[in-house]
DNA sequence: CTCCAAATGTGATGTAGGTCACGCCCCCAC
DNA sequence: GTGGGGGCGTGACCTACATCACATTTGGAG
């Protein structure tokens, strides 16, 4: 399918455009093609756009001081991914957003977002829907983080996520679940 | 300051709605009283509203199956609480929320909200900001919980809202830093 | 096919924070 | 005043997970 038809039919299920204005909302976007492991957006950069996903999978990441890493969001066809707070408030990113597969977005730069919400009501209505769910989605997952442990929030992450298991190596999702790579592999290990 | 000065401020703040508009909007909300303990939504309930707070201080939190208790929120006047999850998606609620001490809020119902997002652009526009806002904070939060030390969090978090220290007894910030309460006694604890 | 790097498994040991138990203090309701 | 419950400190011990070290497997580039 078309990066077009992957966008109108992931927009069209929260809100209806016709396809006038459909087209004036896409003229916005920018395809991109990125090779597997290339950088989107690197710590310190200027962030300008935030990235639909037409097909592959990326990882937004944050690395602390002793380059440790820890993995906010994997997303995969029809996500959004960016580093969120550096675009809204125009910062320098601190977040690092790359490519686990080969992968094409769609790129959507901020003031173009602003201006197509001012344009037309139901983008508006269609953003603020998608932010309410990245919300509550990151406040369940903070909840989890405090309550399970590690096992319970590997099975949760699989049967949310199923397609993750083959196409993510495990120390990805072990720094995603925020926890070593050595103790995600030992937790289906055979009692000693 | 009335109830509707500290509103009309706050949503200020974020867009401009004419004096006619603010009251229209401001008569969609009712302003109710609350003792200190009391519950305003409780694990179960059908959730109707969310609630802007005026004055006092109420928390947000979970409490699992050994009844420990996760704080999400503290909310201070000008914030936002309610269980977004069961209000959105309207399912029982699975988050509490009561009042730290004494408080005045302003209670929006979810019909009411979706209603004035269609009919004023604008408050469409805030209510996407607000929930930006809440989004990139979780965000962080996430991060410093998988990333940073007890006794950083507890520093950050004293940093951030230097007026919970006074009004929020340890246990609630011990909850809220997903940690026990006896750990963050003894982060202060002179050397053994 | 071959080779190298990335991915993964696993043992030994260290440590932050949890849990349980107990005691004190303070404040407010009666 | 006094009794009781909430808030808080602290000792003893436990556990989940981190860290370091090294071995083994695997898959893709040449």
């Amino acid at each position: 399918m078309e990066a077009k038809e992957i966008l109108k039919n992931h927009v069209g299920k929260i809100i209806q455009l016709t396809d006038e204005q459909f087209d004036y909302f896409f003229s916005h976007f920018k395809i991109q093609s990125f090779k597997k492991g290339q950088a989107i957006i690197s710590d310190g950069d200027t962030v300008d756009c935030e990235y639909f996903v037409v097909s592959g999978c990326l990882k937004s990441f944050f690395i602390n001081d002793d380059l440790k890493m820890y993995i906010l969001q994997f997303a995969m066809p029809t996500w959004w991914a960016s580093d969120f707070n550096a675009l809204y408030n125009h910062t320098k990113a601190t977040i690092n957003l790359d490519c686990i597969t080969d992968a094409e977005v769609l790129c959507l730069s901020n003031g173009d977002r602003e201006k197509l919400c001012k344009e037309l009501h139901p983008v508006e209505h269609f953003f603020r829907w998608r932010t309410n769910r990245g919300y509550v989605a990151t406040q369940k997952r903070l909840l989890s983080l405090m309550n399970n442990n590690v096992k319970y929030r590997y099975e949760e992450l699989l049967k949310m996520y199923p397609e993750l298991y083959n196409i993510v190596p495990k120390n990805l999702i072990a720094a995603y679940l925020g926890v070593s790579r050595e103790t995600l592999s030992r937790l289906y290990a055979p009692e000693k």
